[in-house]
RNA sequence: GGCCCCAUCGUCUAGCCUGGUCCAGGACACCUCCCUUUCAAGGAGGACACAUGGGUUCGAAUCCCAUUGGGGUCACCA
């Protein structure tokens, strides 16, 4: 009955996933939320593992997300060891490190009479909730027979070896969740039924759990996503049989992809589907999956291709994977603190006008009553417009430096084929179109082209370089006679060059344009001084002839 | 279907608690124009919302009720 009144410092949060390799973007917000929170308030953020399902592996790359969140800059004060961080005197912090800890509160609601042995089969239970819904009505476990049973039975049971669960009995009366963001629900009685607290492989369900080592955490505020809402009631009634503390609750709100469906790994899924669908594949192409995978996930909707493996796909078909895990934003080229900045505004704002903010700021201004209660839908447009304006916001070195370090990490091949100072000019020359730290690896592959291995736009060709009166061939030529004889190749030196060539035209485009083309193979480039000093005199002469040539 | 929750521009949201200053503010997207050697970026304008119906009140986006719509949840998953 009595939420503790948490002096500032004493205030403790925790994250609580399931283990996972990769930690999703609502996963991150919750988190985001929940440090903020506890940091912003002197307390502490604590990370448990929640691997109570032993039908999920959970071996040491199961905590994979960890780095994820690292690289968001959410660090936690007690969790899992992991490079540096964690640990801490609550632990283990893996749930299924803790089982002999439960198995004394088991006890505790067994004498107690608030928990009591079930052997029901799975399938028993199956054809229970058949029949509920053929009535159409919900299927509620009463436990009636269960109870019944004599404790000798139980015992003869359970000796025997016979599978059976622990369910808790939930005493009737209408069961109220104050919540400090959605404000007081009351579900009426009967809603929760004896619900399975241990299941038959002696481990604890996930309600046990979180009661259990929230408390044992010392966590007094949960913060969590809404779908969590209705299970609160379920974590009421244990806290109360188990005499615990009851921490404050925070339903926070859900994230959306844009058409309103819930945001699923299987948006990939979806996605490359779709592609294959569209382009009318057959066939995986080679170093990718395959054929028997391939045709198997083509055939079974509900198969889902392994991370990397959809990566390799939808690279070799040309598909775009819609970015759902915080990962998928780090190797797009998304800043951290912009992503930061843009989760916490979906489902939190400070109030007034201000929407760029940093962690810090986050943490100093964070607070439960300024929670939205209505779902946000994830708009990457926004987030891409974010991630601009920080970009632009850089000094030129901190912009060459993370790009550097993005490059060296997403893109070594294109790094080590330009040098230290051909980089930094292509950096100065894509800085103030860049959206991402990628786009100028993505967008000036021709850069790392092999000379004679380039080949030009046929569209591109047609209207820049056959095309115009006289056609863009003509001016080429002209252009490549200025540049044959410029000395010295840099961009104030290449702009004189051509400066008496493009006067006389009247108009600069028409020789920038057909020299683009013929430099980059397309129409779309960095400036095109920048790009010849860039590529330098040999190759960009190089190119110009076999352009020229290939006419 | 039962139960629970929610409802401001296309989207994220401010305003709501403490009715009047809101013919509703910001941002992204969109449209127009300007700048421009491509693509971007940038500049200047513009269009765009209180779900509906009842109350309460001198007055409602703000309070109450209903309807509608949306979501969540009903596992030996978390």
């Amino acid at each position: 009955m009595t939420a503790r009144e948490p002096t500032p410092s004493a205030v403790v949060t925790r994250f609580a996933p399931s283990p996972s390799g990769h930690l999703h973007v609502g996963g991150a917000r919750t988190a985001l939320f929940c440090w903020a929170f506890a940091k912003g308030r002197g307390g502490r953020f604590v990370l448990r593992i929640e691997d109570t399902d032993q039908k999920r592996s959970s071996d040491a790359a199961s905590i994979g997300f960890v780095k994820d969140l690292l690289w968001l800059g959410i660090g936690f004060d007690e969790g899992p060891q992991y490079e540096g961080h964690g640990g801490g005197p609550n632990g283990p912090y893996f749930q299924a490190q803790r089982l002999e800890l439960y198995q004394r509160y088991f006890d505790l609601l067994l004498s107690r009479g608030d928990a009591y042995y079930a052997f029901e089969s799975a399938d028993e239970l199956a054809a229970m909730r058949a029949r509920a819904k053929e009535r159409n009505e919900p299927f509620r476990y009463t436990g009636e027979q269960a109870r019944a049973l004599s404790a000798d039975e139980v015992k003869r049971r359970l000796a025997a070896g016979d599978p059976a669960v622990i369910r808790f009995h939930t005493r009737a009366g209408p069961i109220t969740i104050h919540d400090e963001i959605l404000g007081d629900a009351t579900l009426p009685n009967g809603e929760v039924d004896d619900f399975v607290i241990r299941k038959a492989d002696g481990f604890p369900t996930y309600h046990f759990a979180v009661v259990v080592d929230d408390e044992l955490m010392g966590v007094t505020h949960v913060l969590r996503a809404q779908e969590h809402f209705n299970n609160s009631a379920k974590h009421i009634v244990l806290q109360d049989a188990l005499r615990f503390r009851r921490p404050i609750y925070g339903h926070l709100p859900l994230i959306f992809n844009p058409d309103g469906s819930k945001m699923s790994k299987r948006d990939k899924d979806k996605v490359l589907r779709k592609a294959v669908a569209d382009k009318g594949i057959t066939a995986p192409p080679p170093g990718t999956v395959d054929l028997a995978q391939f045709t198997a996930w083509l055939k079974d909707k509900n198969i889902q291709l392994e991370l990397d493996a959809g990566q390799s796909l939808a690279q070799a078909i040309g598909a775009v994977l819609p970015e759902i895990n915080v990962d998928d934003f780090r190797r797009s080229g998304y800043l951290p603190e912009v992503i930061c900045n843009f989760l916490a505004l979906n489902g939190w704002s400070p109030g007034g006008d201000v929407e760029k903010f940093d962690r810090e700021f986050l943490k100093a201004n964070f607070d439960l009553a300024r929670v939205v209660k209505t779902a946000a839908k994830f708009d990457r447009t926004k987030l891409l417009a974010f991630n601009l304006d920080a970009i632009q916001a850089m000094s030129r070195d901190e912009f060459v430096t993370r790009v550097a370090a993005h490059g060296r990490e997403m893109h070594p091949q294109f790094m080590s084929k330009l040098t230290e100072a051909q980089f930094r000019s292509l950096c100065d020359a894509s800085h103030e179109r860049s959206k991402t730290l990628d786009d100028l690896f993505r967008t000036n592959t021709f850069l790392t082209t092999p000379d004679d291995d380039l080949s030009w736009d046929q569209k591109a060709l047609a209207k820049f370089i056959r095309g115009g009166t006289p056609a863009g061939s003509v001016h080429l030529v002209a252009a490549r006679d200025l540049l044959a004889r410029c000395d010295e190749w840099t961009v104030p030196a290449l702009e004189a060059a051509l400066k008496p060539l493009s006067d006389s035209i009247g108009n600069v485009g028409l020789i920038a344009q057909p020299l683009r083309v013929a430099v980059s193979g397309g129409s779309v480039s960095p400036p095109i001084y920048d790009t010849l000093a860039i590529l330098g005199r040999e190759s960009s002469l190089r190119r110009i002839d076999r352009c020229l040539a290939s006419l």
